[in-house]
DNA sequence: ATATTTACTAACCATATGGTTAAACTATAT
DNA sequence: ATATAGTTTAACCATATGGTTAGTAAATAT
């Protein structure tokens, strides 16, 4: 069963490489523990990936790019915003629980090294705020929504689906819940934080 | 100068570990980086403190409690919600942007050891939502605010306060920003977030 | 059948790192 | 003056860690 020419080797590698970055964080994550999840020798992991900096950068960009087009889709699509947000916000709180570490990964790293954002932002598909711009400011000149700018608005959106999976210890803590009364507070966000801002911007 | 028995020294390693461990998390951080910081032999890390660990939740437990308060107040003062989230709101924004690194350090290091929030909670101080909780289910009965749960409340409050601070790179990416547009930003939202809370509970 | 390339492993290496030790230096008590 | 206790340093230690190397086994090319 060895030494079979194995193209899963280098996805083992990744997707372990994953559970522990994404746990651990960098500076946390060890190479030999990587290679013990993912069930190989330690040098395979340099002979698919070269360094630990490079392995890291493979996980975090797959991570980015998982992530990306969640923020896409409310800020280039065609609805209204009121749909934009009840969909966003739903989507969004569905897609976190399924991935539960990435948001809290991606700011880690982000702070820890800023250089990392501008390889980012050269890529294409990186989140950009122009049409969502055009769209808030048009329905505020028209009243539909309260005088708001787009950039407070989208910070708003994201603070208030992301923060609470960000903060889980502490939310937890706080709040005096367990596991299950954690997620079920979660899953009531799913409508919560859409009427939540909804209520706020729109007009009467 | 030297060897003059000084109270200082003490401080001098708990300030330079609070920058080091702040910026570069328990596992970022090196022993011997704080030495160098303090301007001090790295024996004297371990003559004080015994063991990185016990620094590390020398700061740790220090940093938490500048936090605590600031929570304690929206949680258990005698006013209005609204003048509550007024003042919270203008109050921890200032507070953040004087220890910018505060809110990332606690989040990301509760996430990496979940048991630190036990010996915290067992900490008198610990922030408590009972009273906040009064206070909120008495102004829905009243019909002053519109049907939320208080703990839903809250978590608003404190995700769109902390987390454009958490998130700053990602924020800064997005909006395209530049240091200074940031911070003008975040100052607006001194105002702008308070506006925002009551715009969505308050019923008319 | 043989050579070459690819995938893989065990053993090893250099360095970094948290921590210890023994000695020196300073201040205070006697 | 001398002993004692507290403070600080240089040198050292054991281990962990990212990374390399040399060699082996299997697959593919010739």
């Amino acid at each position: 069963m060895k030494k079979t020419k194995d193209k899963n080797t280098e996805v083992q590698i990744l997707n372990a490489a994953k559970n522990v970055f994404q746990t651990k964080g960098m500076d946390g994550a060890r190479m030999q523990e990587i290679a013990d999840k993912a069930g190989i020798n330690k040098s395979m992991l340099h002979y698919y990936y070269r360094s630990k900096q490079l392995l890291f950068e493979a996980v975090f960009t797959n991570a980015f790019s998982l992530l990306a087009p969640q923020l896409n889709a409310i800020l280039n699509d065609e609805s209204s915003i009121d749909e934009k947000i009840k969909n966003f916000t739903s989507n969004y709180i569905s897609f976190i629980i399924k991935h539960p570490y990435l948001p809290n990964f991606i700011i880690q790293e982000l702070n820890r090294n800023q250089d990392f954002i501008l390889k980012l932002k050269n890529n294409n598909g990186f989140p950009n705020l122009n049409k969502f711009k055009i769209q808030v400011d048009q329905d505020v000149k028209k009243g539909i929504i309260k005088p708001i700018s787009a950039e407070q608005l989208f910070i708003n959106i994201l603070a208030l689906n992301v923060f609470p999976f960000v903060a889980k210890p502490l939310i937890m803590a706080f709040t005096n819940t367990n596991n299950k009364d954690y997620k079920q507070l979660m899953e009531d966000r799913k409508i919560e934080v859409a009427n939540f801002i909804i209520n706020s911007i729109k007009n009467t």
